[in-house]
DNA sequence: CAACCCATGTAATGGGTTACATGATTAC
DNA sequence: GTAATCATGTAACCCATTACATGGGTTG
């Protein structure tokens, strides 16, 4: 079996938990998934379109209420496939992007004052990012998976403060002018020596 | 000033802390930037390019030992859009892409004991990371920011490994044959409640 | 003398986002 | 009646990776 690109398995994965319509897979992929894997409806919706063609997926156009819209379901073909990939230990694709830190390894030069002003805008961000995952919360209602890849967001954004703030806290006993290298060696002799 | 690509600070700032031939920044992006922000070869030249004919940067030509290459530095230019990006409070990129979780979001309908072995593959893989990541801490040599942004990389996989930990300890009090989303929804409410 | 590292580039391909385009329905 | 939401799609563009291509130097 050849394997189907990743937008393939969120599509497959979407309509299995029960958002069946184009339109509610974007949603969910806005309001749930896209804090650890981001969709866009341009890639939704070509989507649905080979999914079907190929027989991992059937649609059915349906007039709820008045409102027209195709509500797709899993063939047989589709359910193996989505279960081969939800159960296979293939190696999962992982990548962080974060441009604050790539700031702060370029830091080098910069003075104690102004690394503490990067740390603290890293950390209002993840400030931000957790205010945004606790608006979702809600939406997610029952589905416990929905809630349990929220609260990995949650707690990680945590982490990531708590680590800024320590982080700070050593800072902050330094002179403000000082060149941020030299004190992070500093530091970092203590913490690892 | 308009704002320069990504890949443009990454050379600025990869130049700024000494490593200014292309290669050198190259094997950086491979060994020390890529766990947080990835940057291919197929970016770095052409920006090398387009940063001289602009004027931030300037190259020259080298032989060291019989081998030739182009050392690069920063003109006053360069210097005063790359001090701009790292004190900029203009809002950082920040994604994260983890396929794990993907699929642990699609999980509802797996058993307690698939959903187990999942969870098993993302605490191995995270593992593999901080291995990896042990690995490269002797190429960082003196450079503070790198240890600095090495240490982050390192304390978030071993939260990730905790969480997951946390979390497979809470499973495992169930019959391994319960539907996941049902046994995820017990612990949950233990968790917030 | 082979394998590996230094060193620089380009072209094809793939992946993904954004903006655009359209139109119906529902809530205020 | 107007704003928001439901609903579906496409095309242009941007970004990034991979593979390819080349060649000299160093190490075992």
């Amino acid at each position: 079996m050849t394997e189907l690109s990743k937008p393939a398995y969120v599509v497959l994965g979407m309509i299995a938990t029960g958002r069946r319509s184009g339109y509610a897979m974007s949603r969910t992929a806005k309001e749930a998934t896209r804090h650890f894997w981001a969709t866009s409806d341009g890639q939704i919706y070509p989507q649905l379109k080979n999914l079907s063609d190929d027989g991992f997926i059937e649609g059915e156009r349906e007039s709820q209420g008045g409102r027209e819209r195709v509500v797709y379901s899993l063939t047989k073909k589709g359910r193996d496939a989505l279960d081969e990939w939800l159960n296979s230990g293939a190696k999962a694709h992982y990548e962080l992007r974060d441009e604050g830190l790539l700031r702060l390894f370029f830091a080098e030069e910069l003075s104690v004052d102004q690394l503490r002003a990067q740390i603290d805008a890293m950390r209002t961000r993840h400030e931000r990012a957790i205010e945004h995952l606790e608006d979702l919360r809600p939406r997610a209602g029952d589905m416990a998976c929905a809630h349990l890849t929220l609260r990995y967001g949650l707690d990680l954004h945590a982490f990531s403060i708590d680590w800024y703030d320590r982080l700070d806290g050593e800072l902050a006993e330094h002179d403000p002018d000082e060149r941020a290298g030299d004190a992070l060696r500093a530091i970092n002799e203590v913490v690892s020596g």
